[in-house]
DNA sequence: CATGAATGAGAATTCATTCAT
DNA sequence: TATGAATGAATTCTCATTCAT
């Protein structure tokens, strides 16, 4: 059983990669047959269905997202300064391995529709939750006097909304400079939401 | 031959409003079929292939874009009416009709990869066209003293990715609200870029 | 209706040697189309299928064929050199526009089968007709004394044989020295039925 | 794997049946089910098209016919058993299960053009080495004073050019007199060539 | 007399899925 | 636990044919 479940791991990972590169659709399982070296049958032994090895992997990429929030955004001790490392966090994100295709939520949004229902939900989830997580930190902010009065609802609109787009962009283009100018914009908002405290702003720039 | 131009740009139409809401890979024929009210004959009659349709859907897609354009943007006299009149724009994109599923452009660029060339080089030269109007709005606007000097690159970028960012999470909460609260920051930048100016700013906030 | 049977004419002509040069099956109404620069509305005014013009093609070119040996081969006064006015005529038969894909007779009976009863029929009787024709040559010319004594049916069956073998040779190898040098053995056997008759020799080697 | 590989050839055999009967371009993937009694996704699992599959049916015909070479020619003593030799192996092919269709390298020769360039470059090959094989019988059997001088290039073109034809009129007329009596004629002729050696004479007429 | 529009049956091919081993 | 064999439904595409104009 125990090797049962590191193949299964493995399957899972390395269908996001395939996922989230060539999106849920035009993905095979052909596709992921290649990529974990195992069969058909070997595939289907861990999940019921494409669908299932799907949700699966949706799930991976988002604690993938997850955990590098937890360790690049919240150990930072300012609003300001977690804000700023959502900002970076986002702009290596076409680096990451797992995570070559873009956002696996901004492809989620896109491709899927009411014909896969749990996948748009799992989508509809990680959103809330991202959202909830800027939210959370700029009213905390708020509250700390770390921020100035803000409409936190726009702001984590459009934080996520200009992060996503320039992922879009820069995988179009293939050209990173993309994510660079709109993380440069963001990043003047958020200083001027916290110009007043000198400390923090100071960190933000860094 | 009449009505056969009919046909075709019957066909066409309907075979973007579908692309635009299913995506390229997972709309089938037969969901063209459907559409049209056409068997596959019919449709074959007028498109070698699938890819062939879908480029021309593509194309269609993106001349409705522009049309509109002309028609909403270009009408305006300042550099800041015309930006603003882009974002309206892109506030009302999910009501059209054969646009419901959000921005041709933003669908091909996160579903198309290299195993697409041509689409995803169509994608990129609309993104070109489109980044290629809002620079030279800027710089008209600059260079006329409409508006504060700025990086139009940044500007255009930043603009771009919010607008296409918040069709996304409009497309994935079926809430338009997020286009709103996109459109309100970008207005308020524009605003500040040209808030020397009365006159501008006044029709801008209109 | 006289431009009506013109056109019919022309269509059957056309037909003919796209199906001669590509083959019954692999034909398609739209080659026919392209061969007589007719729609296909055009062309099912004059018949009722694509199997209807089949045979109208087949016996088209098996009546060129009957033609040229009127005109080739009963000219000739006597046995052997009828016999050998008709390897000339195959020798030749390639050169004919509306017969470069080889004797309709050899194709016809590769490619049917007892799913196209009425084509294999007329097959058999267009070869029945040359055995025929081969037959009573050789018949009367042992009559006349012009031949010596011989199984004409062998004779005949050789003939054939040995000269739609050379056809399907040369047009395989795209090489007519095939059918040269299977002539030249053929009017050996021919000359050596004749060597009798000093007049009929030497036309025959002429 | 085992399984797997037997599949294959029980595809292949069976593939080669149907097309040595029908017709490469007539016969379908249906009639291919038909035959083998498999599914379509159980055929393509070991072609990846029909294209594929044809080769390797002809492949296997092919082998076939150079099999029986080998068991029935090649262990001839002489020269003149040798050829007669193959002219009674083509005597039976249509009794070939396999191989009712006729010959497949005139089917294959009749039937494909440009449009096939590797089945037909496949045919070329066959018939290279059909009539190389004849033409060193020939050389050897004249050079040890087995076969009287003659000219080789035409005895093998001869040879083969009649015996399929000869092939052809028993598909036709479906009866197989015809090559009896080819066989006959041709068998008079290696008579001829080799009548000074008693030995060997007797032997070819056995 | 001829065209172009449209059909529909059927072709090849793909692919998720099942299952015996 | 994993493989390879096989299935069958769905997909793209072709082509002979019909028919209104």
């Amino acid at each position: 059983m125990r090797k049962g479940e590191h193949t299964r791991q493995r399957i899972i990972a390395q269908a996001a990669k395939v996922f989230n590169s060539r999106g849920y659709a035009s993905a095979s399982m052909h596709d992921i047959m290649d990529a974990t070296k195992l069969k058909k049958g070997g595939i289907y032994r861990y999940f019921n269905s494409k669908d299932d090895l799907t949700l699966a992997a949706f799930d991976f990429s988002y604690n993938r997202l997850r955990n590098r929030y937890k360790q690049e955004v919240f150990k930072k001790p300012h609003a300001a300064n977690r804000l700023t490392a959502i900002l970076e966090l986002h702009g290596s994100l076409l680096d990451d391995p797992y995570l070559e295709g873009g956002c696996p939520i901004l492809r989620t949004a896109v491709e899927c529709d009411e014909r896969h229902p749990e996948l748009l939900a799992k989508a509809q989830n990680a959103m809330d939750d991202w959202r909830h997580t800027i939210f959370v930190i700029t009213a905390k902010g708020v509250a700390r006097g770390e921020l100035k009065q803000v409409d936190t609802e726009e702001l984590s609109t459009v934080i996520i909304a200009a992060l996503e787009g320039a992922v879009m962009l820069a995988k179009l283009y293939d050209d990173q400079s993309f994510i660079r100018r709109v993380i440069k914009h963001l990043k003047q908002q958020i200083d001027m939401l916290a110009q007043y405290n000198p400390a923090i702003k100071q960190s933000a720039v860094a």
